[in-house]
DNA sequence: GTATGCTTACCTATCGTTCAGTAAGAAGCA
DNA sequence: TGCTTCTTACTGAACGATAGGTAAGCATAC
C-alpha cells in the first residue's frame, strides 16, 4: 500500500509525542513501534520538528474546521457557545494523543509550536472570541476579558483528558470525611462545563 | 554561609525544571548556574529525581498550608470559595516557576510525581472539595460533580501563568474583525475567575 | 586527623542526525 | 521481449554531542 509506513510513522509519532512531549519523545522508540528503521524517518520527514509539525498541524487544522463547522450549524450565542464546547471535547476525545500533546506544548509555552501550527490554533481559538463577543454586542452575555471564558473552556477539556492518572492518584489520598464523587466521562465534563460555561457568561 | 550552596541548587533547579519539565532540565545546566559543579549536586541530593522532590514538595506543602490558612480565616462557603481561587492566584503569582511546573507534571500525568507530593497535592484540592460539598449541603452552591468545578479553577490559573509567550503569539493571528482583549493580569484573572466560578457554582 | 563540601576527570548510554549502500520496480530504448 | 538506467524506499553502521552518574582526590574547619 502506498505511504503505509508513511501513515505508520505518523501514528507512532503521534503516540509517544503525546506520552513524552517533543523532546523526551525518541526517534529511535518511534522507529521500532512504526515497525522501521530511524533512518527511514528521515526519509519522509526532514527532520524531529518536521515530523512534529505534520502530527501536530493535522490535528489541528482537522480541529478548527470541526469546530468551526459545528458552530455554523448552530443559531444565537448560547447555542453556538454550546456547540462550540460540544465540538471541542469531542474531538479531544476521538484524537485521545492530542489533548496531551497540546498539553506539552502550553507547559512549553509553545517552545515547540511552529508559526502555522499556530496561526492554525488560533483559527479554533478565534472561534470562541468572535462568539462571546457577539453574544456581548446582542446583551445576551455580559464579559469582561473573553479571554478568560476561553481560558477556562480550553484548559478545562484539555487537563481533563491528560490527568486521568494522576487525578485518580490524588483522589485516593483525599480525606474520607466526604464522598469522592465519581471521575466524570469526557461526555459528562462536556455536559457540565457548557452548563457552567453558560451560566457564568449570561448577562 | 551553611547550606547556601544548598539554596542555590535548588532555586536554579526549580528555574529550570519550570522551563524544561524533570526530563529535558539538564543537572549541568543547573550546576553552571548555582555557581557549582555537577557532582556538587550529587552530594547535595541523592539523584536528579530526589532533587526534583525537593523543588516540588516544598511548594506543594507550602500551597496546601497557604491555601488552608486562607479558607480557615473565610465564613461561609462562597467566601470560602472566593478566598480558595485568590490564595491559589497569590501564590501561583508569587512563586513564579511553580505554575510551570505543575504544568509539565500534569501533562506528563505525574509521571515524575512522588507518592508524598500527590500527598501534599491532595491536601490542596481536598480543600476545594469540601467547601463545594459543604455549599451543596446548605442548599448554597447547586453541582453535579464538585471534580469539574475543581478542574476549571486549577487548570485555568495554571493554563493563564504558563502560556503567556504562545498566547501572545496565538492572538497576533486572530482575525482582525474583532477587538483583541488586553491579556489579563493574574490580579485581574483571579478576580474575573472567582466571579465566574461563583456564579456558575450558585443554586 | 578526621569529617565536610566540594572539584577534576571520566564512565556509559542514548540522543538526533548523516552517509553509504541496496533491493525492487518503473521507464526508456532496442 | 530483453537490457539498461533511474527513482523510490528503505537498512546498517557510525558520528558527535550530551545526558545522568561515579570514583578519587583535595582543601578547609574543627
Amino acid at each position: 500500500m502506498r505511504d503505509s509506513k508513511r501513515e505508520k510513522i505518523l501514528l507512532a509519532a503521534a503516540k509517544h509525542f503525546s506520552k513524552f512531549g517533543f523532546e523526551a519523545a525518541s526517534l529511535e522508540d518511534i522507529a521500532a513501534e512504526s515497525g522501521v528503521t530511524k533512518p527511514a524517518i528521515y526519509y519522509h520527514f526532514k527532520d524531529k520538528a518536521a515530523l512534529y509539525e505534520a502530527v501536530l498541524l493535522f490535528r489541528l487544522k482537522l480541529l478548527a474546521d470541526q469546530v468551526e463547522r459545528a458552530v455554523e450549524s448552530a443559531t444565537g450565542p448560547e447555542e453556538r457557545l454550546r456547540a462550540y464546547i460540544e465540538a471541542f471535547g469531542a474531538f479531544l476525545n476521538e484524537h485521545g494523543c492530542f489533548a496531551a500533546i497540546l498539553a506539552h506544548e502550553f507547559s512549553d509555552d509553545g517552545k515547540q509550536m511552529s508559526d502555522r501550527a499556530a496561526k492554525e490554533l488560533s483559527r479554533t481559538l478565534s472561534t470562541v472570541t468572535a462568539i462571546l463577543n457577539d453574544g456581548a454586542e446582542k446583551g445576551v452575555f455580559k464579559i469582561e476579558n473573553p479571554m478568560v471564558a476561553q481560558m477556562m473552556i480550553v484548559s478545562t477539556l484539555i487537563m481533563h483528558q491528560t490527568t486521568r492518572t494522576i487525578r485518580a492518584r490524588v483522589a485516593s489520598y483525599v480525606r474520607g470525611d466526604h464522598k469522592i464523587s465519581p471521575d466524570p466521562s469526557m461526555r459528562d465534563l462536556t455536559r457540565i462545563l457548557a452548563d457552567k460555561i453558560l451560566k457564568s457568561v449570561r448577562a
